[in-house]
DNA sequence: ATAAGGGCACCGC
DNA sequence: CGCGGTGCCCTTA
């Protein structure tokens, strides 16, 4: 399956992510047409240069765990606490009920 | 054309 | 159930 999505479309998606929830990289691949696409998911939201207008530290990894950060994991951890996502030994908590999934996201 | 990257699912132990 | 190894074959530099 092919997808060709670009840096700047993950980006869109990732800034409907709303304030306290979180999504996966493989959620997100999954609306550009498949799961594998996740790893350059993680690409795009590297590439991210406007951190401020785009939350992509409320993408973690579909295990729960945070996942890394271009700003490093610590920062990423302290951005989620202030939105009152909590973090413990680097696994969200709660992750089960505060993960948003595609369809949510796209419905919004 | 190549390497690296903020991942995922599956398998064996 | 948890951990490590492996294949997958995407995008960007």
């Amino acid at each position: 399956m092919v997808a060709h999505f670009s840096c700047e479309e993950v980006l869109e998606l990732t800034k409907k992510i709303p304030r306290g929830r979180v999504t996966t990289y493989g959620e997100l691949a999954k609306a550009f047409g498949s799961i594998r696409f996740s790893r350059a998911v993680g690409v795009a939201l590297k590439n991210n240069r406007k951190l401020v207008k785009v939350p992509c530290h409320r993408v973690v990894r579909s295990n729960g765990y945070v996942g890394g950060y271009s700003r490093g994991s610590e920062e990423k951890i302290r951005l989620l606490r202030e939105e009152g996502i909590l973090v413990e030994s680097g696994k969200v908590c709660g992750f089960r009920e505060k993960l948003i999934t595609v369809s949510e996201l796209l419905s919004h």
